[in-house]
DNA sequence: TTAATCACCTGAGGGC
DNA sequence: TGCCCTCAGGTGATTA
C-alpha cells in the first residue's frame, strides 16, 4: 500500500527513464478509476516531453512542456516501465508511450489511484493545495506540529494522518511513528506537550527515511518499478504484530480500530 | 467549524 | 475444490 517512501520509491525508479522522453501515446484502458482518467490525455499528451518527475506528498506530478499529469497509487497501484511490446495485465488500466519503445504503466488492482491532467501549476490544483507541509522539510517541525494541534480533540494518530496537518503519513507509519515516541495512540493530539511532540515529529522523520532508504515497505500490494518489494517491513516494530511480544519489554501487542484503520501499540511503552 | 463516518474497489485468506 | 465472508486502507464527500 504506497505511502510516502513508496510513492518517492516509485518517483525514483522512473525518473532516469521518462526523464526529457517525447510521448508518442496514451492509452486508457479503465477510465474508473478514484475519478475519471479525462479522455483528454489521449489528445493533450502525445508530442510532449517529459520535462521533470516530482512529487507532493503522495501525488507524483510528471511536468512536460504544456502541463502535468497528476498520478496517485491509492491504495494498490504501481508504475511500471516496461517494453511498450509487451501485453498489458489484467490491471494496467493506464499507459504512457515513449519514443524510445519504452512505457510507463499504471497497474491499480483496487482502483483507488488517480490519473489527472492540469495545464496549470499542479501545485494550485484543488487536490494539492490545502496540503500541509512536506515530513522531511525543515517546515515540518516541533513548533509547527504543536501550535496546530492546539484544541484538537481528536486522536494524535488521526491527527498526523490528516494530510492538511503533514503529508505522506499513512497507516503504516503513523503507528511506527507513534512506537517509537512512546505516544498512545488514543491520546488527545491537543493534550501531549511540547516535548512529546519533539519526540513524534524526529520519530516521523526517522521512520520515513529509514523507509524510503529500504525501498518502502513491501506488503500485499506493493512491488516497486522493477516489480521488487521494499524491504522496510523488516523494522517494523508494531504495524501487523498483534499478539507478537513488544521488541522493547515483551508484552503482547495490542491491536484496536481508529477511523476504520487497524492501530496497532504497545500498552507498556506507549501512554 | 470540527470531527466522525461513508463510499469507492478487488485480492488474499480463512472457514466450511 | 469451490463458495462465501471478512479484512485491508487513502482520501474526498457527506453527515452529525
Amino acid at each position: 500500500m504506497p505511502e510516502l517512501p513508496e510513492v518517492e520509491t516509485s518517483r525514483r525508479g522512473i525518473e532516469p527513464h521518462i526523464l526529457s522522453q517525447t510521448i508518442t501515446d496514451a492509452i486508457i484502458r479503465q477510465k474508473k478509476l478514484r475519478w475519471p482518467i479525462p479522455l483528454s490525455l489521449k489528445n493533450n499528451l502525445p508530442g510532449n516531453q517529459i520535462t521533470s518527475v516530482a512529487r507532493r506528498g503522495k501525488y507524483l506530478l510528471l511536468n512536460t512542456n504544456t502541463g502535468t499529469v497528476i498520478i496517485h497509487l491509492g491504495m494498490s497501484g504501481s508504475l511500471h516501465i516496461i517494453n511498450n511490446q509487451t501485453p498489458a495485465e489484467k490491471h494496467d488500466h493506464f499507459e504512457i508511450i515513449f519514443a524510445n519503445g519504452k512505457s510507463l504503466r499504471l497497474r491499480d488492482p483496487r482502483r483507488f489511484g488517480a490519473v489527472l491532467w492540469t495545464r496549470k501549476n499542479p501545485l494550485t490544483h484543488k487536490l494539492i493545495e490545502k496540503l500541509g507541509p512536506e515530513p522531511l522539510d525543515t517546515q515540518f517541525n516541533t513548533d509547527y506540529l504543536y501550535q496546530s494541534s492546539r484544541n484538537k480533540k481528536t486522536s494524535i494518530k488521526t491527527f498526523i494522518m490528516n494530510s492538511h496537518i503533514v503529508v505522506g503519513v499513512g497507516n503504516i507509519y503513523a503507528n511506527e511513528a507513534l512506537f517509537l515516541a512512546g505516544i498512545h495512540p488514543k491520546r488527545l493530539a491537543g493534550r501531549i506537550s511540547q516535548a512529546r511532540y519533539e519526540l513524534l515529529v524526529n520519530a516521523i522523520k526517522s521512520v520515513l527515511t529509514s523507509a524510503i532508504q529500504q525501498g518502502g515497505t513491501s506488503l500485499r500490494d506493493f512491488t516497486n518499478q522493477d516489480g521488487k518489494p521494499g524491504y522496510f517491513k523488516q523494522h517494523l516494530n508494531v504495524y501487523g504484530k498483534a499478539d507478537l511480544p513488544c521488541s522493547h519489554c515483551g508484552q503482547k501487542i495490542k491491536q484496536i480500530r481508529q477511523q476504520q484503520r487497524s492501530t496497532y501499540y504497545c500498552s507498556h511503552c506507549q501512554s
